[in-house]
RNA sequence: GGGUCGUUAGCUCAGUCGGCAGAGCACCGGGCUUUUAACCCGUGCGUCCUGGGUUCGAUUCCCAGACGACCCA
């Protein structure tokens, strides 16, 4: 008896078509589309279509194959959607249709010419006058009504998830759509694209834990950028006023569902402005967005419910985490003793070395953070978890910058970027401090950034945006690999 | 890093209180010239995630591990 595995029955079916000539074949005009032919003819009656003849010429992949003896339907997929194909022997030939009913299976790409038609159930259908097979395909195809259901082959063998299901595929066109219509926004208002190094000899720009490589003849170790910042000011410096750039960061960090070691970032750098203009136009550029790919500027995500208002609703830190312990927002939060009593109220500890920034920051991301379900500008971080932003001018403590949240995540990260090359040269001493004890995550000093400064950095202000949280946002995902094409996985158990 | 759950045919899933492992789809053979997850008849399909342990016997029970999902840090 013959082996009767799926793989090696497809492999016969194969080396029958090698037989009979060219396999697999690359001169098969495809006329239309599918979508092309469903909007055209939509209206078309089952008669019309009868009494005239409309010829075409369709390709794609076979999700559905039902033989009724001398005549088959078969549906197919192409880029714009599904068709379905009508094939009888007597209009493809004794031959032809033999070769279909023999070789043909689910998950083959095909060809098909002929006329289309209206069946008695109403479903517009290409009557075949010609069949080919283009591709056999040799792997077995997914179940035909559940498809692949599977989260680790959906994320591992990525091709077969969009292959059969419409609502990952959806994810990523959405995906493309955003890219296009962020790079369209910043455009239109005169910013220039630029691509910067991805491999840095010191890492910066962000407090982050870098992934080393080596460069061999340079006889040198380089870094995986965690960010584009120190770059892009450098040009701003150069004289574009306005740049920005959509590329990839990398961080050394643990895999979860919020994050993946390669992430995308936008960042966007504006001269002879403040954060507090990045807050209108992030606000004016998430309205837009949600306009353009859910046609409103309320949706849900989740259990919630999120209305981007074309208001932004700010709150300074200090003034949230005073909220949160349902204290008066007093000045007495910029006390590190007052912290600590506060946080002792709710038995959380701080560790010895935590700066009174540090401590704030820990009291926000703990109780704040969660609730800021609608879109929130936080304002006014501590300076010594934001090394490169400008100090207040009343207040040294805390710096000219936001980050925004939205269901609970952050979704941007602005300020006012900081000029005075002294002052970055401390701010740098002190991450380098801190690296000593023991911060990972602590920045190192860049003096080349410093010497550009020098030069003299226009007044300025800057934000990224982290799109894959955007994407997940706007498709309603609460897992990053559900936005990323192809997410870093362990490798898989043998 | 911790907890919970999952891993059985190509796919989607049952199941075995420890005794030769099941269904639907796909595949294979037969029938069927307007079907819609087509239908009807028939056949075949397994490292029950991996490695140990207990046992006459383990896919099932116990321990360890791998990978994934969810929650927490």
């Amino acid at each position: 008896m013959q082996d009767r595995k799926e793989t090696t029955v497809r492999r016969r079916k194969l080396d029958s078509l090698r037989e009979d000539g060219e396999a697999y074949p690359n001169d098969f005009k495809r006329q239309h589309v599918a979508a092309e032919l469903q909007q055209a003819f939509s209206a078309a009656s089952q008669e019309e279509l009868a009494s005239n003849s409309h010829e075409t010429a369709v390709a794609g992949r076979v999700l559905l194959k039902r033989e009724l003896g001398k005549a088959s339907f078969l549906t197919i997929k192409d880029r714009s959607g599904k068709i379905q194909c009508y094939l009888r022997q007597d209009s493809l030939g004794a031959e032809t249709y033999e070769q279909f009913v023999n070789l043909c299976d689910i998950g083959d790409i095909v060809g098909v010419r002929g006329h289309l038609m209206r069946t008695q159930k109403g479903e517009l259908t290409v009557h075949g006058s010609d069949f080919r097979i283009l591709v056999k395909s040799l792997q077995p195809f997914p179940e035909k009504f559940h498809g692949l259901e599977d989260q680790e082959i959906r994320y591992r063998q990525r091709y077969v998830d969009v292959m059969v299901n419409d609502e990952s595929r959806r994810v990523f066109e959405k995906r493309s759509q955003i890219l296009q219509l962020l790079r369209h926004f910043f455009d239109s208002r005169g910013y220039m694209e630029v691509e910067t190094p991805m491999m840095h000899a010191i890492p910066g720009g962000a407090t982050a834990k870098p992934f080393i490589t080596r460069h061999n003849s340079l006889n040198m170790d380089l870094y995986l950028r965690v960010a584009p910042e120190l770059y892009l000011k450098r040009l701003v410096i150069g004289g574009w006023e306005r740049v920005y750039e959509i590329n990839r960061n990398f961080r050394n960090e643990g895999l979860s569902t919020r994050h993946n070691p390669e992430f995308t970032m936008l960042e966007f750098y504006q001269a002879y402005s403040t954060y507090e203009d990045l807050i209108k136009l992030t606000t004016t550029l998430m309205s837009e967005l949600a306009e353009q790919v859910l046609g409103a500027k309320d949706f849900s995500y989740g259990d919630h419910q999120i209305s981007l208002s074309d208001e932004p609703h700010a709150i300074r830190m200090i003034d949230s985490v005073a909220d949160a312990f349902g204290i008066p927002r007093t000045d007495r939060l910029y006390e590190k003793k007052y912290l600590q009593e506060l946080a002792a109220s709710r038995a959380i500890t701080f560790s010895q070395d935590m700066t009174w920034g540090t401590m704030l920051n820990e009291l926000f991301e703990s109780l704040v953070q969660p609730t800021l379900i609608q879109p929130t500008f936080v304002v006014e971080y501590p300076t010594e978890i934001s090394p490169l932003a400008k100090r207040s001018v009343n207040n040294e403590c805390v710096t000219d910058r936001f980050e925004y949240f939205i269901a609970g995540q952050e979704i941007a990260n602005g300020f006012s970027e900081l000029n005075d090359p002294d002052d970055q040269e401390s701010r740098f001493r002190s991450q380098v401090e801190q690296a000593k004890l023991g911060d990972e995550e602590a920045m190192r000093f860049d003096q080349d950034f410093i010497t550009a400064l020098q030069y003299g950095l226009p007044p300025t202000a800057g934000e990224g945006i982290g799109i894959d949280r955007l994407v997940m946002l706007l498709t309603n995902r609460t897992s990053i690999r559900d936005v990323l094409l192809f997410p870093q996985l362990r490798p898989k158990a043998q």
